[in-house]
DNA sequence: TCACATTTGTCCGTATGTATC
DNA sequence: AGATACATACGGACAAATGTG
């Protein structure tokens, strides 16, 4: 009985702004509106919905966090239509770990799974433009090394693009959260950290060697003592 | 030098309302404001933080849409601080699903893989209460179906529980987002599927078993037939 | 460089809906 | 049933930002 309660209407009828709000995801939802179409001011949507400029306001609140559209201040300015979803739920993810939902523990346990899995399928998957982005990403991270800089940011993009590598988009999602907490993170504690980084980056090194070789046992193994490593190093901090 | 850019401060001043939802989210980050605690009205905000009322609705929509707090109307109303964090990450990932940034493709392979560990770390992990809470889960299934119902609430609600045994919030997260989408999907095409519904149940069952005899290889083999067969029923509707 | 137009951001006053006592 | 306290919503006004000529 229990799966025909969807017949049903809502019974708590929805606010004005959510209604606006969904009025608008649908558009975007059946390609009505796509990426880079620009909407009309506040002020003509309150027009064309016969609705004051407050609830527009907060429609729009709600698509903006939702990262369905960005929101220009200005002349030629008004809301946007752009796609920022999986950036909207790392703040999520993230909010989740700093509300101590999450744990650091949980955190690298569950990379350690997820990432493994990410790994061989970017061994089946891996195509020779993510094979460059991979080779181009350790090259940038060893010429910001030879500065005498450590290369955080390069280190963390690894993982997205074998996130990326791996053609399948949760994973990418998944990844792209826990990058978000890992970010966070590094960007607090950015003195000390050179000679990791060297070390991260010759992992990664090794790493890709791996998807070159197609060697599974030879990744695994690697990945595991990587992230491993990197547990070590966030938990000591 | 790219991470000593965080060092400097944001160059695109907040706007107000973002401060004041930063300021409460603090609030909560720190614990001073814990689930459960009701905030001040909008009236009395406004006058505490100095603004205007639509500031303070703004910031009051970014924290109830973020999963901070629920907004109750009425006399004796509000908003309470109250913890969804993992439910509004659910429909965000419904979103990214409806906006075809996810394949089903893609979320059924990535489930199996996620899925796998989730349950080597539930046979490893759980405890009485689980067991009890899994079992109790395959018993009102059977109840449902001797009715002559389907049972997919408790047949998704399997898996949260399953997420749950493994004692790692980030597999429970994740695999809260997964049903979000499947929740979506039966919830539209819940005609035809009494049978199917038996079937799954059954194999919830076998997998309990395992999980209960901690034989990780049958566990693993009876989860991906399942989810391989759940993985054929959806692409085929 | 400067003035102008457009659009978001913000505040205020007021009215209505809603839930509790 | 009526009073109360709150969110919800409308309209008008001005400030701030930003692209354009």
């Amino acid at each position: 009985m229990a799966h025909a309660l969807q017949l049903f209407k809502p019974i708590r009828g929805k606010r004005t702004f959510e209604e606006i709000s969904s009025e608008i995801k649908r558009l975007i939802f059946d390609g009505v509106l796509k990426p880079g179409d620009k909407l009309p001011s506040e002020i003509e949507l309150a027009r064309m919905f016969a609705v004051g400029r407050q609830s527009v306001r907060e429609a729009l609140r709600l698509l903006e966090l939702s990262g369905f559209l960005n929101i220009r201040r200005g002349v030629k300015g008004g809301p946007v239509v752009e796609d920022t979803l999986f950036n909207k739920i790392g703040n999520l993810f993230l909010n989740a770990f700093k509300f101590k939902k999450i744990s650091l523990e949980d955190l690298t346990k569950a990379r350690i799974e997820i990432e493994k899995s990410v790994l061989l399928y970017a061994i089946e998957n891996a195509d020779a433009e993510d094979l460059k982005s991979l080779k181009d990403n350790i090259r940038k991270a060893k010429s910001t090394l030879r500065k005498g800089n450590p290369a955080f940011e390069e280190n963390i993009d690894f993982h997205r693009l074998l996130a990326r590598s791996s053609k399948n988009h949760v994973f990418l999602l998944v990844m792209e959260s826990i990058l978000a907490v890992l970010s966070d993170f590094t960007s607090r504690v950015n003195d000390v950290g050179l000679d990791r980084s060297r070390e991260v980056t010759l992992c990664h090194e090794k790493i890709l060697r791996a998807i070159q070789a197609k060697d599974r046992e030879e990744g695994t193994r690697v990945l595991e003592e990587h992230l491993n490593e990197v547990r070590r190093i966030l938990v000591e901090d």
